[in-house]
DNA sequence: GATTGTGTCAACATTGTGTCGAGTACGTCG
DNA sequence: CGACGTACTCGACACAATGTTGACACAATC
């Protein structure tokens, strides 16, 4: 999904002006943002806050930005680019050796999470209150669905996994779970699941819920 | 968990003016909330929406209550208080009838949910910007995994489950779990679990995580 | 040198929150 | 009865944050 609707249209690129000026403001804000996150709520910040912080008044905020929330849309866009090609994903190897699969799964959520904690957990945060980035996080949770319970079925196809609820619904569960685990378990807040053991923790109710055991069959 | 705090301290009850006034006021502004909240998001309600529907004006709704989260947190304290004389508790059957026990858990959380949906999803909505109804939150989470990691302890000295992942940690997750798989059903935000399914869903995946299987051995 | 597009901001308009202080209605006590 | 206190009410204000407008600057191109 590209956002191109929550930045301005930026016009032609061809011609750009020698001032210190341009893109590097646009940049000057998302890095403001992603530092501010850090430490507060969006909620907490100020489009004054972000317009200072780029060293810019706050009209001029919106020259580049639209709101705060397209801000962190677009702050979330640059995280995930980075990630869909670091987690190219767990490949084929899911009858050869489930554990190992699954495993990969939940580090591949794990690690985006954990590598932009802040970006994140802000989404979080402000997905009940902003369609855009509801919608956004609806799609991508789709599309982890999806794969999960196509892995699933597979699994149960060649007799790996047990019969049960349906693959979509378990799929979906699983999928919720994760995401609220980790955000808890990044915010800090009590009570959560320390995060040295958060993986183990989340594959032991992964692979039990998938194979009633923690010992699948392998290929 | 009473919570004088919220409201303002209203003065001794003795002496009641026979204006259409006083306490009726304050339901009528609850009210308002419950029924405003059924259609809209609480971010979404004005302070002025609420003494409009209570047909006051905006001052005197500060009158009852110091802010709109307030009024929430009132609501709320009411859903619980109906709640917590009405899910007495799943009892002692628990090495009786390990299923029926975990089942009557899920149904408790789910009534709770079920009866004031717009309560209860509010009050999700808004737990990550107040920090009063965080720390509520919080509360009764943590009694909830000390109660259920106590379970899971139980049966596990029983030989009834087998070991796995400190018990504390599988309360949290799977705790966390239903707060979210809930919210999503009750909302309807795609992907969710169908309200059907919901809760047979949750509860294979409680008992297989506990038992590794889901016909855990009985008494 | 005029034009065009990018970039800038002071000043304004708007909306929602919260407060203050002057008021009204009613029960009570002299 | 009347004056006193308390529950209750709201107009008018102060404030904070958001978003908009219109005029202006500068560079690149014609």
């Amino acid at each position: 999904m590209t956002l191109d609707s929550t930045a301005k249209p930026r016009a032609s690129r061809g011609r750009r002006p020698s001032r210190p000026t341009g893109d590097d403001r646009e940049l000057a804000i998302l890095s403001t943002a992603e530092k501010l996150l850090e430490q507060h709520a969006l909620s907490e910040i100020s489009i004054d806050d972000l317009a200072r912080g780029a060293g810019i008044s706050r009209p001029t905020f919106y020259f580049y930005f639209r709101s705060k929330d397209s801000v962190l849309l677009t702050l979330l866009d640059r995280v995930i680019q980075k990630l869909d090609q670091a987690v190219v994903g767990p490949s084929e190897r899911l009858s050869e050796d489930p554990v190992r699969y699954w495993r990969e799964c939940l580090e591949a959520t794990y690690t985006t999470f954990s590598a932009h904690r802040a970006v994140l957990t802000a989404t979080v945060q402000v997905q009940h209150t902003n369609a855009e980035i509801h919608r956004w996080r609806a799609d991508r949770a789709e599309r982890w669905v999806t794969r999960i319970s196509q892995a699933i079925e597979a699994e149960r196809a060649r007799g790996a996994a047990p019969p049960g609820p349906r693959a979509r619904d378990l799929a979906i569960a699983l999928n919720l779970m994760n995401d609220r685990v980790l955000y808890s378990t990044f915010t800090g807040d009590e009570p959560a699941v320390p995060e040295s053991d958060v993986i183990d923790v989340l594959l032991n109710i992964w692979l039990t819920t998938i194979y009633q055991t923690t010992q699948p069959i392998a290929g």
